[in-house]
DNA sequence: CTGACGCGGTTGATTAGATCACTAGTTCAA
DNA sequence: TTGAACTAGTGATCTAATCAACCGCGTCAG
């Protein structure tokens, strides 16, 4: 009984498949109005149902958005190969542990790679983020969290890689609302503006070495503040 | 018209949610057997076909598996937070340097990370591999570009952190089927296999920098052979 | 006794058709 | 001109039926 092996090819997974061709023939970009459910189902001749099923596989990895009353629209992971899993597993204390690790181990080269790329572009988007969050630190405390994140994507996408910005993009995002509440009761919302101060220049000024180290500082004490804590203590 | 803003949340996306809690409610592991589409049907006071859409939002992800004629089982990706996906665009050869420049980035620490923990049964696994891809070379060719991208897997595996495991899982599962045409016509096995004993016996040894650096003239010498072939001229 | 084959029941897969809920655009009235 | 109401289009969900695949059990043959 080998659950996880891919016996024969349902129609839902074949009409996913034909629906991101047309996509891909039609050059739509994310946010682009599809066929209907209705007439994707005529085009590729099966009923609506089961075409309802090959969408809600697309839908679940961002690659179609189903708006109900409005139509069918490409989403933004039209492009993606990595994806987080919104269906995971609840997050525990050892797993958030092992996620800012996982986050220590990659993210400091991906830093030092965007010191090294300079792109006039990505870091203008990282200063740009930066200023937002110090604008949030003053009068919108609420959006802090979700903005420090979106800093860590921007840094990602400094780097100029876009598989290096999904893989940034997938594990920043996961568990995010968790993330947030954990984050504002055991957070240091001060000192992480001033890391992600140190690690924007670092990068603006192409310091290599600095930008991996300030990154990485910046990583262990959030894992510090959060061991901190004693989270398995309070399951 | 924000395509990718989420309005309502659908009943399909709920029932997901619920299978979900439904499998670790009761402890369920990967492989186990669940409830059939019917009975969760019933259980969740839904028609089938509405179950339905549920199941696949879940087994786009991995989380579950629908077999014909035999039931629903729980996935491999039951935990997993950072999934690949199977409906993106079509490999190109940019798109290849970009991922393969990507790996660069990210598996030298991860390897560096591997020699620093020094798990017993993730080093017996990567030496494991390592002796697969031998044997491969001698008498199962065909085998050999999965057995090396599992010795990739296996790295990771070895660093002891799931959510690199998952990364590097999911990045290099990106474009299977298409990679291994390229690698076929373009890799060079053996020196793939010595490059790959070296990595393993700085792992084993403990030696931090001879694996990140090996790691890295890997995927540096990959990332060549494949520039060579001058992959965008063959499109 | 063991292995192979066939059958029946269970379960997933797909269809057809209907009704309900939401959205976007148009028209009308203040 | 603006806001509200209406209508048509579209997604969401349901009911009910039929078809296809799998699994387990029993029987038969070697």
């Amino acid at each position: 009984m080998p659950a996880g092996e891919v016996s024969r090819r349902t129609l839902a997974d074949e009409l996913a498949s034909g629906v991101v061709e047309l996509i891909h023939e039609n050059g739509l970009e994310p946010g682009a109005q599809m066929d209907t459910v209705r007439e994707l189902a005529r085009r590729f001749d099966v009923a609506v149902p089961t075409m309802r099923e090959g969408l809600r596989r697309l839908e679940a990895m961002g690659v179609v958005v189903l708006r109900h009353g409005s139509g069918v629209y490409v989403g933004e992971n039209v492009r993606r190969s990595v994806v987080h899993n919104p269906h995971s597993q609840v997050l525990t204390g050892e797993r958030l542990i092992d996620l800012l690790e996982a986050r220590r181990v990659i993210e400091p080269p991906i830093a030092a790679t965007a010191a090294t790329v300079r792109d006039p572009d990505g870091c203008a988007r990282l200063a740009a983020k930066l200023a937002e969050a110090e604008q949030c630190l003053n009068d919108a405390r609420d959006r802090l969290w979700i903005v420090n994140l979106d800093f860590h994507r921007a840094l990602a996408q400094a780097a100029g890689n876009t598989v290096l910005a999904e893989v940034v993009d997938s594990i920043v995002l996961v568990h995010a609302e968790e993330q947030k509440e954990i984050l504002r009761l055991h957070g240091n919302e001060s000192e992480d503006f001033q890391e992600h101060q140190r690690i924007t220049r670092a990068v603006l000024d192409g310091d290599i070495d600095a930008a991996f180290q300030a990154t990485r500082d910046h990583l262990s004490n959030v894992i510090e503040a959060i061991r901190a804590r004693d989270l398995n203590g309070e399951q």
